[in-house]
DNA sequence: ATGGCACCAAACTGGTGA
């Protein structure tokens, strides 16, 4: 089983491009991040029509997730516990049933956190702490579970072209990165790091011909517990799909699984 | 080097992102 996340950076405006790479690619579950779209104007027929199921958890603007997977939702939950008044779209969550039992994915889209110096930023560790809370409850299920998205973190020097010039930025400086280790160190695989020491950079800004420079970090992630690290076989950052028109600046990275 | 580019809502400019 083939397992994606990819921060697509708005659904209509790269509608055309997911759904030839779907075509081509072929995944089984793919998950969205910044899909800037609500519910209802999410283009769930045209992706229906390539034999996925979609499940949306979508706001105006900004933020929003989606699931699009071959295999039929089981289960679907929507949100991050824990703060009734968060109102951001950031995290769904979907159980499927494989031959061996049920595989649990949820899809994040981590804050920012920048600037440092707003409200973002202690927006940003609050969410990082509900969310341990969360990962360690998901674990007790000891099945597999796959945590994955945009983390919007840098968890080591080897994941950025220059460390010292983002030193101290949100996604690089010592509260964040506690938080992520505290999050790893609950028993969570890192799926690109159990397979390669390479950089594997995910993202690379529009700007100042970052791609052009290969001025890269890593920050989309696939968390593994230890029931899905056990069925990991491989894993792939689709580097071509930022060389094409009109990209994201995220590429989909892929787990691949003995599921 | 705090600017550069791209997205969105919706004015023809500003908020947001990383």
């Amino acid at each position: 089983m083939r397992i994606v996340t990819w921060n697509i950076n708005g659904i209509k405006a790269r509608l055309e491009l997911l759904l030839a790479w779907l075509e081509q690619e072929q995944p089984d579950i793919v998950c969205l991040q910044e899909i800037k779209s609500v519910d209802e104007g999410f283009p769930r027929e045209a992706i229906e029509a390539l034999g996925y199921n979609v499940e949306t958890h979508g706001q105006k603007s900004w933020n929003g997730v989606a699931i699009l997977s071959k295999v039929p939702f089981d289960d679907v939950q929507r949100g991050l516990p824990g703060d009734d008044t968060d109102e951001q779209a950031r995290l769904i969550e979907g159980v499927f049933s494989v031959p061996s039992g049920a595989v649990r994915v949820c899809n994040i889209y981590l804050p920012n956190g920048n600037p440092v110096d707003t409200e973002k930023f202690p927006y940003k560790l609050a969410w990082m702490d509900r969310l341990i809370a969360f990962a360690q409850q998901r674990l007790t299920f000891e099945e597999p579970f796959i945590l994955l998205g945009d983390f919007n973190l840098i968890p080591t020097p080897v994941d950025v072209h220059d460390p010292d010039a983002w030193w101290g930025d949100a996604l690089y400086r010592p509260e964040s990165l506690d938080r992520f280790r505290q999050l790893a160190n609950l028993g969570l695989t890192d799926a690109i790091r159990a397979m390669t020491d390479e950089p594997s950079y995910t993202f690379w800004d529009f700007q100042a011909g970052a791609w052009r420079r290969n001025a890269g970090i890593r920050i989309d992630h696939l968390m593994l517990s230890p029931q899905a690290a056990d069925r990991l076989e491989g894993s792939l950052v689709h580097k071509d799909l930022r060389a094409r028109d009109k990209p994201s600046d995220h590429v989909p990275v892929e787990g691949q699984f003995s599921f």
